[in-house]
DNA sequence: CGCATTTGCGTGCATATGCCAGTATCAGTC
DNA sequence: GACTGATACTGGCATATGCACGCAAATGCG
């Protein structure tokens, strides 16, 4: 009867899986996080370009496990409210360097009591430490090392 | 490395962690599909219709944990290559049942060796007993009761 | 230096996803 | 049987995501 029981079931599509959880939780989080007028994918861009300082394109599409061109598309809207700005690069023309501006380092800070909340809420129905090994699991499934073992690895021969 | 280890960091985002993971394995399942014509997203429809049977809209976006207007999107390619087709509930005018065609039962039957081969290659690359674990926490995280129990939890106390 | 190749991005198109507003239909009331 | 409220779905708008293709700039070669 219950998903989660059927869960385990081999003929369960771990893509598939991975979507419908993360629709849910990107629910949840944009809920909680609406107040402050960023979603889960637009704050998670500030934030992963606050992290790196100031990456180029390929530099933050590839640590966001982002096709290029998405990430060009996810800017617009991030641009337009002036919280980020591209600029080329001094050295090398062809890239583009993203900048976080005055306002959108403010729009992070202003928004990380919100995602703190949504945070807490998700570890307190799921557990902390649960939470954290999820996002080691994640971590390790999204890291280029296992996007080359899934490509090395030649599809089982099925019985049959 | 240093990616992994981060993952611990509790001012890591759960669900940019899941965004992440799932663009890489809806790459990588893709990529795997791709002869056969349908997305894991789009097989995923149809797999959630066959299980379901004749699942009204309604019915279906919410074995999918899919917005019904992002559900009705969806259909559309499915319907224009005649592979599923939605037509009035006989009982309730207002419901429309999602029905499997014979070409979109053929279809779904032709990915599956794709789709089996990705899902081996995945857990050649994570773990067979691994895979069924996360996909345990992942429908336990998707089920409706962690949503009423993400929602019961709050740091705010409600006026009532 | 001039040209072919490579590299980094942006655009256009298609699909994916969700919110809101509007429409159609059903159930209950008088 | 018309009015009222609830329910199921559709359409419009905005963002998210990726592929194919084209443009611009750097690099390698003679």
């Amino acid at each position: 009867m219950q998903a989660s029981k059927r869960a385990k079931d081999p003929l369960i599509c771990n893509g598939a899986a991975l979507r419908k959880a993360t629709r849910r939780i990107t629910q949840l989080y944009d809920a909680v996080l609406a107040p402050c007028g960023l979603s889960v994918s637009q704050r998670s861009v500030l934030v992963h370009i606050a992290r790196a300082g100031e990456p180029t394109m390929s530099e933050l599409a590839q640590a966001m496990v982002l096709d290029r061109s998405a990430l060009a598309h996810n800017l617009k809207p991030l641009q337009r409210d002036g919280y980020v700005v591209v600029r080329r690069d001094e050295v090398d023309g062809r890239s583009r360097r993203v900048v976080l501006t005055e306002v959108g380092q403010e729009k992070l800070s202003a928004s990380h009591h919100l995602w703190r909340s949504a945070q807490d809420r998700f570890e307190a129905a799921y557990g902390v430490e649960r939470a954290a090994d999820l996002r080691l699991a994640l971590a390790e499934i999204f890291s280029d090392d296992f996007a080359k073992a899934f490509n090395r690895a030649r599809a089982a021969p099925s019985s049959g």
